[in-house]
DNA sequence: TGCTTGACTTACG
DNA sequence: CCGTAAGCCAAGC
């Protein structure tokens, strides 16, 4: 296992529940590519919540979004209803590694692209 | 060694 | 909101 796969993977791992976090910012925290992060979801296995990761749409896995509505709904993420497609509330949703240490500031507001 | 591919992103019309 | 284009990085052939 590369270093770079024990970083995303255990960055993954610790994104809790009803938060999510695109490949971009994972790309960031890692110092790599997005579609590296991409890469390693898919051959890291499946007992890591993948779902958790969305890319800058607010989409998960296009091959698995049933698999990933459901989790969202059973984990209570805030989703975007209005789109057919099953689309993740970024501007809610969206959690960072150093968040975990400061849960006293309020969510920054993201602007629409 | 070199080219293609992909669970991506951002920018521009 | 949608299509196009360029940038990006690691794996596979």
């Amino acid at each position: 296992m590369d270093d770079l796969t024990e970083q995303v993977l255990g960055i993954v791992a610790s994104i809790p529940a009803g938060r999510v976090m695109t490949y971009g910012g994972l790309a960031r925290e890692v110092d790599t590519g997005a579609r590296t992060v991409g890469r390693i979801l898919h051959g890291g296995g499946h007992d890591i919540p993948w779902w958790r990761v969305v890319n800058a749409d607010g989409r998960p896995y296009s091959g698995a979004a049933d698999r990933a509505r459901i989790k969202f709904l059973n984990e209570s993420t805030p989703l975007l209803s209005d789109d057919p497609d099953v689309r993740v509330d970024l501007a809610q949703a969206r959690w960072a590694p150093a968040e975990t240490t400061a849960s006293t500031e309020p969510v920054q507001p993201q602007q629409d692209h």
